[in-house]
RNA sequence: GGGCGAGUGGUGGAAUCGGUAUACACGCAGGACUUAAAAUUCUGUGAAUUCAUUUUCAUGAGGGUUCGAGUCCCUCCUCGCCCACCA
C-alpha cells in the first residue's frame, strides 16, 4: 500500500502554490485582512513555538478564502534593534548583513510550513524605503508639535548605553539585558502619548475593537487614568506654594502633613529658609543615588526628612502643617508633591507612625452593600437562591455585625428599612414581603442591640436616614421572582432589589475602627461617610470629592484634575542600529524638521557601532554626514544623532503591506479603505502594553492627520499561548532544549506540524510541547491515507445515513470552531468523524463475511460507506490545517484538475443535524439510573412513561411516590422522590 | 499590595446555556502481524467493589443555592501572567 510521505508531497505543493500564485486572488468582493505580528530575524531562527501564532492566522486565512473572501495574509521583518548591532560589534560586520543573512533562513523556514504569505507585499523596517515613512510620521508629529525634546530625567541603561521608555522596563531592570537601570538627566526626544491617552482609553470599549479582556484590562492600566483634585498649599510666611494632586480629596481634613518629592523645584526655591537644608540636601542626593530597585523592593522602609522652618497651609481648614521631602512620593507623578493623611493612607500611615506624626481620622468607614451577583435580574429569568436580609441597628453593637459580616458566608444582603413606629421583627418581615415580592422567609436572627437606629442610604442622588433596627432574615427555600424595574421605581429608596442602587449604610462604626487606630494598627482607606471635616461633616466620600472640588474651584485654590500613569514615550535611543531622527539642529533656528523631499535620511556608514556612553549615538563620530545646512536659514547645522527605538518600525508596519511598494505615499487612500482595519491580529501577550499601544497611539495620529480612515487599526487581537519545553522548562538555548521547526517536519511532515499546534490545546494558553503528541497526529493523517486507499472504489452515490448526519455537525462545529479560535475542538471533531469512517467500514467487513458465510448475495449498497462528495467535503474541512495532504488528496487522489483553493468550504444541513431518536437520561433525584432509547421528540407525558417503566429506575423509585419529576425536552427526565 | 486568569484521569485536554463528567489525543497494559524489533493494527484503560451484573466515590479544600453543580454564590488553599510607593 501507498505510503503518505509527507517530505515529498510538501515541498511539491508548496512550490506549486507559489508559482501559481493561487492564494493572492484580490479580486473577490469581500476581503479579510489577517495579520501575524513580524519577528525579529535573530540569528538562532525559529523554534516551534513561534510559529503557532502563524499556523493559526495561515489556518483562518485558508478557512476565508475557501468562504469566498480575498484574504492579505502578509509577513515581514522588524530588523532594527539591539540584537543585530551587538551581533555587529561582536563580529565586526555590518548589522545591514546579519539581518540580511537572518531573513533568507526565517524566510525559508517559513516558507516549509506551507504559509499562505504574499511575498510580494514583505516589508522590512531596516529597508531606506520603509524607514523613510517612519521618519516621516515623525515629521508629521514634530510639525503637530507631538514630538519634543525634553531634559527630564529618563531610565538609562548604562550596560546598552542608551536610553529607555518606561515600557522598556521590567521591576526597573533593562528589559533586555537585565541591568539596573539609573536616572539620568539627559535631552532626548519625547512623543507626546499623554495626548491621546483618553482616546487610548476610551476606544479600548468601543465597538471598532473586539479585544481579549485581559489584554484590554492590562492597557486599561498601564494608562492608568486617575480623577482627582489638585489644589494650592501656601507656604506660610512666603508668597510661595505647592500644588498637591490627590484621589482622596474628601480625607483632606485628615491631612496632617505634607510632602514634597526630592527633585521637587520648591526646595532649591526654599534653600534659604530650610533651617536643616544640609540633612535635606544629604537626604536628596542619597534618593537620587538610590536604584530603582532600592527605592522600591529592598527598601520598604519609608524615609524622610522635614523641612524645617517650613509651614505649609491646609486651604481647607487653614491649619498650618509640616512639610517633608520623602522618595516615596514620585517626582514625576501628578505634581511631585502630596497632602499626606494618615488616617487614611496606607503610606501615610506607615511614614506618620514611624515618625510618630499625628493620625487625625476624616472619614467613617461605612459599607457599600449590593445585591450578590447572581440575583441582578435577567429578562427571561427566574433567580432563585437564599437571600440575607440585612438591617441594621445600634451602633455600639454593631462590632459584632462587622465582624461576622463575612465570616456568616452570606452571599447576598438586601437592605429594608422599617418605618419608626414598626420596629418589629414581624414589621420587617411583612415589609421584606410586600416590597420585594421574596417568599417563604425563615430563620429570622436578631442582631442588633435595644437602642436607636441610623440607617443610611443613598438614592438617586439623595441622602435618607431611617430609623431602623437590625435584623437578619434569611430568604429562601423556593423560588421567587426578582423584582420587576417598577417596583424599583416605587420603592421608597431604601430598597436596592436587582442590584441596580448601590447603598450605604453607615454603621457608625468608626469608633471600632478607632480602636484599631489607636492600637495602631491600620489605614482606613475605603469610602465613607466624613467627620470631624467642618462644613462638609456628613456626606459620603463620593459626594465630598464632588463638593470639596467645587469649593476649591470657587476659592481659585484648585481644581478637578486626571492624571494617568502613563508617560510620554521616550523616543530616542543613543545606538546606531535604528531609524535616524530627522531633525537638524541650527543655532538660529533651533530644532528643524529635514524636509520631507530630503527624505530618507539614510543611516551613514561608521566604522564602529559601539556606543558612546556619552549621550550621542556612534552617528556623532561622523562629522561628514552630522554637519549639514539648515533647510530654513541655510546656516551650518547639525543633524540630529539619537536614532528611534525598535519599536517605531512596527508602530505602522501593517499599513505598508497594503502599499508596499508605493514612493509617494505612506499608503494610498484608495487601497487604505480597501483594506483596513486588520480583522484578525495574532501575537504575543507580552506586546500588549508596549506595541499595541504605540500601534494604536499612531494610527490615532494618522487617522488625525487623514493617512488612514479607521479609528483603531485593528478589530479583533488574540493572543498566543507559549509552547514550553518538553522539560517543562522556557524553551532556551541555555537549557538545551529547544525544537526546531525544521526537525520535526523533517520527521513528521508541515501538515503535522500544524495540526498538532492547533490541536494541543486551547489557543491561548501556554502548553509544554510533545514530541509523541505530534506522533498522534500524524497518525491521524495516516488514517486518512489509509482510509482513501482502502476505499478509493468503493465510495457510493450517497453516504450512510449516519455517516451523512456526522459529517454535517462536523461541518457545523469545525466552522465555529475556527470562527472562535477553537481549533483544538474542531481537530478533534474531525478525528471522531475518521473514527466512525473506520467503525462503518468494520461493520461493512463483517456482514460481508456474514454473507459469505450464508453463502448469500452480498452488494455494498448504500450501507457503511461514505460517497466521494461527503468525503471530499470532509478533506475541505481539513484543508485549512493540512493543506498539503489534502491537496494531494485532492489533485492525486480524487482526481481534481483544479486546487482545492477553488473549492467552497461546504455548508451543513440543518435538517440533517436533527438527532432522530436520542437516549433519554433518566434521573432519580438527581442521579443517572438509565438511558433509554427514544424518538427525539418525545413529550413529557410519554417520557414520564417510559422512564417509571424502565425496571432499573424503579429499583430506586420503589414503592416511593415520585413528588416531582423535571423533563428537559430531548434530554432528560428527573424523577424526584425526596 | 493591586488587576486578570486557572486548578478535571498517569499526561495534554473536552464538557461554551446549570442537565449523561473525563470527548479527542498521548501514555500504559494485553492481543495480532514479525525470526525479532520498529512501524501498523485490534481491545482495555478515573478510583474502589464484584467472576460478572452492579453499586459507591471522584472535577484543589470546605460550605451554600438547586430536582440536578466541573459550571452559580461564599470562604480558604495552590499555581500562572501582568502591574506595582501612581497619592
Amino acid at each position: 500500500m501507498e505510503q503518505y510521505k509527507p517530505s515529498k508531497i510538501e515541498k511539491k505543493w508548496q512550490d506549486k502554490w507559489e508559482k501559481s500564485g493561487i492564494y493572492k486572488d484580490y479580486t473577490k468582493s469581500k476581503k479579510f485582512y489577517a495579520l501575524d505580528m513580524f519577528p525579529y530575524p535573530s540569528g538562532t531562527g525559529l523554534h516551534v513555538g513561534h510559529p503557532k501564532g502563524y499556523i493559526a492566522t495561515d489556518v483562518v486565512s485558508r478557512y476565508k478564502m475557501l468562504k469566498g473572501y480575498s484574504v492579505l495574509h502578509p509577513m515581514g521583518w522588524d530588523a532594527f534593534g539591539l540584537p543585530a548591532e551587538n551581533y555587529a560589534i561582536e563580529n565586526k560586520v555590518h548589522p545591514k548583513e546579519a539581518v540580511d543573512k537572518n531573513v533568507v533562513v526565517f524566510k525559508k523556514q517559513l516558507e516549509r510550513m506551507g504559509f499562505t504569505y504574499d511575498w510580494d507585499r514583505e516589508v522590512n523596517t531596516t529597508d531606506p524605503k520603509y524607514y523613510k515613512w517612519t521618519q516621516w510620521i515623525f515629521l508629521k508629529m514634530f510639525e503637530k508639535g507631538l514630538a519634543y525634546e525634553s531634559n527630564e530625567p529618563v531610565n538609562w541603561c548604562p550596560k546598552c548605553k542608551t536610553v529607555l521608555a518606561n515600557e522598556d522596563l521590567e521591576n526597573g531592570l533593562c528589559e533586555r539585558c537585565g541591568t539596573q537601570v539609573v536616572q539620568r538627566k539627559m535631552r532626548q526626544w519625547v512623543l507626546k502619548m499623554t495626548d491621546y491617552a483618553d482616546r487610548l482609553l476610551y476606544d479600548l470599549d468601543s465597538e471598532d475593537l473586539d479585544w481579549e479582556d485581559s489584554i484590554v484590562q492590562q492597557q486599561k492600566n498601564w494608562i492608568g487614568r486617575s480623577e482627582g483634585a489638585q489644589f494650592d498649599m501656601k507656604i506660610a510666611g512666603s508668597n510661595e506654594k505647592i500644588e498637591v494632586y490627590t484621589t482622596r480629596v474628601d480625607t483632606s481634613f485628615g491631612m496632617t502633613y505634607a510632602i514634597v518629592a526630592p527633585e521637587h523645584p520648591l526646595i532649591e526655591k526654599m534653600k534659604d529658609k530650610i533651617e536643616n537644608y544640609k540633612e535635606v540636601e544629604k537626604y536628596i542626593i542619597a534618593a537620587q543615588n538610590k536604584t530603582e530597585l532600592e527605592r522600591t523592593e529592598l527598601q520598604k522602609e519609608k524615609t524622610g526628612v522635614e523641612l524645617k522652618g517650613i509651614k505649609v497651609i491646609n486651604p481647607f481648614n487653614n491649619e498650618k502643617i509640616s512639610l517633608f521631602v520623602a522618595d516615596y512620593v514620585l517626582g514625576h507623578y501628578g505634581t511631585g508633591a502630596v497632602m499626606a493623611v494618615p488616617a487614611h493612607d496606607e503610606r501615610d500611615f506607615e511614614f506618620a507612625k514611624k515618625n510618630n506624626l499625628d493620625i487625625k481620622q476624616s472619614v467613617a468607614p461605612s459599607f457599600m452593600v449590593t445585591e450578590g451577583k447572581d440575583a441582578v435580574r435577567d429578562d427571561k429569568k427566574t433567580v432563585k437562591r437564599k437571600t440575607v436580609v440585612v438591617i441594621i441597628k445600634h451602633w455600639k453593637k454593631n462590632e459584632i455585625f462587622c465582624l461576622n459580616w463575612e465570616k456568616f458566608g452570606w452571599k447576598s444582603f438586601i437592605i429594608g428599612g422599617v418605618k419608626d413606629d414598626e420596629s418589629s421583627e414581624n414589621a420587617v418581615i411583612r415589609e421584606v414581603k410586600e416590597e420585594s415580592g421574596y417568599k417563604d422567609i425563615k430563620n429570622v436572627k436578631k442582631i442588633g442591640g435595644e437602642t436607636h437606629s441610623s440607617f443610611y442610604a443613598e438614592h438617586k442622588g439623595e441622602n435618607r436616614y431611617a430609623e431602623t433596627e437590625c435584623y437578619v432574615v434569611e430568604l429562601g427555600g423556593s423560588e421567587h421572582i426578582a423584582p420587576k424595574d417598577e417596583d424599583v421605581k416605587n420603592h421608597r429608596g431604601e430598597w436596592v432589589p436587582g442590584g441596580e442602587v448601590c447603598s450605604y449604610i453607615n454603621l457608625n462604626v468608626h469608633e471600632w475602627f478607632c480602636d484599631i487606630f489607636e492600637k495602631g494598627e491600620t489605614a482606613f482607606v475605603g469610602n465613607g461617610v466624613l467627620i470631624n471635616s467642618g462644613e462638609f461633616t456628613g456626606i459620603t466620600s463620593e459626594k465630598a470629592r464632588e463638593e470639596m472640588t467645587k469649593w476649591l474651584e470657587k476659592n481659585k485654590s484648585g481644581k478637578k484634575m486626571v492624571n494617568y500613569k502613563m508617560r510620554d514615550w521616550v523616543f530616542s535611543r543613543q545606538r546606531y542600529w535604528g531609524e535616524p531622527i530627522p531633525i537638524i539642529h541650527c543655532e538660529k533656528c533651533g530644532a528643524v524638521g529635514v524636509p520631507e523631499k530630503d527624505l530618507p535620511v539614510e543611516l551613514p556608514e561608521v566604522e564602529s557601532y559601539e556606543p558612546t556612553g556619552t549621550g550621542e549615538s556612534p552617528l556623532a563620530n561622523i562629522k561628514d554626514w552630522v554637519n549639514t545646512k539648515c533647510p530654513k536659514c541655510g546656516g551650518p547645522g547639525k543633524r540630529e544623532t539619537n536614532t528611534m527605538p525598535q519599536w517605531a518600525g512596527s508602530s505602522w508596519y501593517y499599513l505598508r503591506y497594503i502599499d508596499n511598494k508605493n514612493s509617494k505615499s505612506l499608503i494610498d487612500k484608495k487601497k487604505e479603505k480597501e483594506w483596513m482595519p486588520v480583522d484578525l491580529y495574532v501575537g504575543g501577550a507580552e506586546h500588549a502594553t508596549r506595541h499595541l499601544l504605540y500601534a494604536r497611539f499612531w494610527h490615532k495620529f494618522l487617522y488625525d492627520i487623514g493617512v488612514v480612515s479607521t479609528k483603531e487599526p485593528c478589530k479583533r487581537f488574540i493572543y498566543v499561548g507559549l509552547i514550553g519545553a518538553e522539560d517543562g522548562r522556557k524553551m532556551s538555548k541555555r537549557w538545551n532544549n529547544v525544537i526546531n521547526p525544521d526537525d520535526v517536519i523533517k520527521e513528521f511532515g508541515a501538515d503535522s506540524l500544524r495540526l498538532y499546534e492547533m490541536f494541543m490545546g486551547p489557543f491561548t494558553q501556554n502548553i509544554a510541547w510533545s514530541t509523541e503528541g505530534v506522533k498522534g497526529v500524524r497518525g491521524f493523517l495516516n488514517k486518512i491515507f489509509r482510509y482513501l486507499e482502502l476505499n478509493i472504489e468503493n465510495f457510493q452515490k450517497r453516504s450512510d445515513g449516519r455517516i451523512e448526519q456526522l459529517l454535517n455537525k462536523t461541518i457545523k462545529k469545525v466552522t465555529e470552531d475556527i470562527e472562535n479560535f477553537r481549533f483544538n475542538t474542531s481537530i478533534s471533531q474531525m478525528m471522531i468523524f475518521l473514527n466512525f469512517l473506520f467503525k462503518t467500514q468494520e461493520e461493512l467487513k463483517k456482514s460481508k463475511s456474514e454473507a459469505d458465510r450464508k453463502k448469500g448475495e452480498f452488494t455494498i449498497g448504500q450501507s457503511f460507506m461514505i460517497s466521494k462528495s461527503d468525503f471530499e467535503k470532509f478533506i475541505i474541512l481539513l484543508s485549512p490545517f493540512a493543506p498539503h495532504i489534502c491537496e494531494e488528496i485532492w489533485q492525486e487522489k480524487l482526481k481534481h484538475k483544479e486546487s482545492i483553493f477553488k473549492e467552497k468550504w461546504p455548508e451543513y444541513d440543518k435538517k440533517l443535524i436533527k438527532d432522530e431518536e436520542i437516549e433519554l437520561v433518566v434521573q432519580v433525584n438527581g442521579k443517572l439510573r438509565d438511558r433509554i432509547k427514544v424518538s427525539a421528540d418525545i413529550s413529557e407525558d410519554e417520557a414520564k412513561k417510559v422512564a417509571l417503566e424502565s425496571e432499573k429506575v424503579n429499583n430506586f423509585v420503589k414503592d416511593k411516590e415520585p413528588k416531582k419529576m423535571i423533563f428537559v425536552k430531548g434530554k432528560l427526565i428527573n424523577i424526584v422522590t425526596s
